[in-house]
DNA sequence: CGACGATTTGAATAGGATCAATGGGAGTGG
DNA sequence: CCACTCCCATTGATCCTATTCAAATCGTCG
């Protein structure tokens, strides 16, 4: 494995108390592998056979039930995810896809099991993150359940506005039916959202996204730390 | 504190790789404190200062914004709630209150955390437990975003019932008012949810149900372990 | 017996979803 | 270089689920 990768995945708080011999031993065992776009990487029911590191690209996390399909959340690099079925070696309650060309990191979950009971730093980086993990589900939650699709899409915005400089404008990362599924809504409701925003100063064109009447979007989405901040 | 609660709390997942001294220690620093119905315990936003365990009761886990309220889940003994807020010294992101008289125990966080840290055993079970409560929460995404009311409301009935042991009747441990928060509707629309589900054998008497036409129930709410499971 | 809260029922409304049709690039092949 | 095709995005019309507002009923507790 590229030692580029290595120093990011060390990085991962994952793995950042771990024994550095231990982290060599458990990247011995795992796999970096490349995979196109949409790709479906595992099922919901499947056993947990793999944990997942996204390393470069985006992962969808999404269930479904009789035709009906929900995404849950979006993984970006550099994390983990469905930590929690590898742990309890339980069967895994999301599916996940690609939604762009990525590449993952594969450990077998018998091995993160072993060292996850043989490293007490790991463990508790593990804690960590699961804690973190946690949050971010409540905060999926409220933000699904106390808000209308147009809040949500107006929180996203501001949000990725801030992360990419909070200049006036912003470009949508992920394609418009990616984006709508994230936040819980049809296609056509989400371009019927963003032309409800308008009067709010937001203009679109393609995934090009103008901010002009700032403190207006403010006022009407609302943003709080409890639903938007990201945990350290 | 009364022995039986100790053995009880001792027993708890959270606490069992425990070393049996830094528990009794861990304890000395705890309370034990009742509660009547409906006093709010904590509020989203707090700095998380203790770690509660329901001992005895009944805690909502729930969520406000501009006037809309949202209930996330309930906790019922013996569990343990705000796990990771507390472990990551971060503030609640839910507000909790007690939905009937309760008994709790409250950890001071700080001690959890120097536990944790001293404790490999604690930590690992700690990781047991979050892993528990992720999956929980991932059943209740689930539940919410890929079931309508009615379905919702099926398949809780037909859990209740296999947990009173599906002799074809069951009793509502909760009242109307907070099953309709939890299932995450109104009151009305619980009501008419009972009375949609009359042709399939649901009859309701105050806090009474019979189900007299199981298999068509099950047929309509089409249980599923991936949601309706409860993790080992 | 009276009052209050909880539940049920009814009517109107809102937020989204679905179905259907139209426009708009991006990539492909001639 | 241009026409074609396909998929995505937008727009319109309608339907459905669930909420809101309002009122009636029920039960329980003083």
């Amino acid at each position: 494995m590229p030692n580029i990768d290595l120093e990011a995945i060390r990085g991962l708080p994952l793995f950042a108390g771990m024994d550095a011999a231990n982290f060599a031993e458990l990247m011995q065992a795992a796999y970096l592998q490349r995979f196109p776009p949409h790709v479906q990487l595992i099922a919901e029911g499947d056993p947990a056979d793999f944990l997942y590191v996204v390393v470069e690209g985006c992962v969808e996390m999404f269930a479904e039930t009789r035709g009906r399909r929900s995404t849950i959340e979006l993984t970006q690099p550099v994390s983990a995810f469905i930590v929690a079925a590898t742990l309890k070696d339980a069967p895994y309650l999301m599916s996940a896809r690609t939604t762009e060309r990525s590449r993952l990191l594969l450990i077998p979950s018998e091995d993160v099991r072993v060292m996850f009971e043989r490293d007490p730093g790991f463990a508790q980086s593990i804690v960590y993150e699961q804690a973190t993990a946690y949050r971010s589900l409540v905060r999926i939650i409220k933000n699904q359940k106390l808000r209308t699709s147009i809040e949500r899409l107006a929180n996203y915005l501001l949000r990725a506005h801030a992360e990419q400089g909070a200049n006036g404008a912003l470009t949508l990362a992920i394609d418009k039916r990616t984006l709508a599924a994230l936040l819980g809504m049809t296609p056509e409701n989400l371009s019927r959202a963003f032309a409800t925003l308008k009067p709010y100063g937001v203009t679109v064109d393609g995934a090009d996204i103008r901010l002009s009447k700032l403190t207006d979007l403010e006022t009407f989405a609302k943003p709080t730390p409890l639903i938007d901040a990201r945990d350290a």
